[in-house]
DNA sequence: TATTACCCTATCGTTTTTGTAGATTTATAT
DNA sequence: ATATAAATCTACAAAAACGATAGGGTAATA
């Protein structure tokens, strides 16, 4: 299941794309316009600001603000800040590895084998699109 | 996240295919052999029975057994029953579809842009591959 | 009678989601 | 300058949901 937390982040950072200024946009105009708690909102806005997303101004006249062009923010990039690994087994994670405390040998695993082709499949759909891409 | 249940009920599964026999196997044999805590996989198998991919026996000399050959058993059908919906978000389920509750238009969200084409990806990774393709 | 699956319930721990309360920064009007 | 209003920022906390596991009793079968 996606959380919440990647879904109101994902509409926001559209959100934002879609408009044509690249002026400040506040939370609370994001969080009416895609029915979002504006309390949740704000964190997660914060989490996209501390990892390179976007730009913040304080203050009146402030909000948030794309940093990057549409067209240069991945999705395996937003995936990964907003959602965590790609993978559904930390055992075949790129990112996030770790061995499982059960299972001896991960290349005789029946999951792991299945997991490896469902993360490349999913790596290829979230490299294929950009945050333009998004847009309708 | 694959969800423990998923992973435990995965490898029971390709241990019992792995088997010369199809004879029963008793719960206890095969939580051992895949470090699986007992009375998690107990209740693991009881969904797998009910759904059609095991029998069982009671009884001395019971347990478990697959009730069909591990090249018909898709792997769709497995992740449905064990793990539930392949889709992230119910708008863009095949078998539990569900209207997002914010959301007004399903066409211009992003979200459900980005997540049919998972779904998508995901879903024929577990359609080619069944029990018997799990097996090293 | 022993063995084994079946079934119900309770519990513990973690994560997710949301809410409360204030502190800090900035623009603007007086 | 000063006050005011408008924002983000910070830190908790609580509630709700979910995941994983354990315990104990019942029913079927050799």
């Amino acid at each position: 299941m996606l959380s919440k937390k990647t879904k109101y982040g994902l509409k926001a950072l559209t959100y934002l794309a879609s408009l044509e200024t690249r002026e400040p946009v506040q939370i609370a105009e994001i969080a009416k316009h895609e029915n979002i708690s504006q309390k949740f909102l704000e964190s997660i806005l914060l989490t996209l600001r501390r990892n390179g997303f976007l730009g913040s101004k304080k203050g009146k006249g402030g909000g948030y603000y794309l940093i990057k062009e549409p067209e240069d923010i991945l999705m395996t990039a937003v995936m990964r800040v907003l959602e965590g690994p790609i993978a559904m087994v930390p055992c075949v994670s790129l990112n996030f590895y770790e061995k499982c405390a059960d299972c001896p040998d991960e290349n005789k695993c029946s999951v792991n084998k299945l997991m490896l082709q469902v993360r490349d499949s999913a790596l290829e759909v979230y490299r294929n699109n950009t945050l333009a891409d998004l847009i309708s």
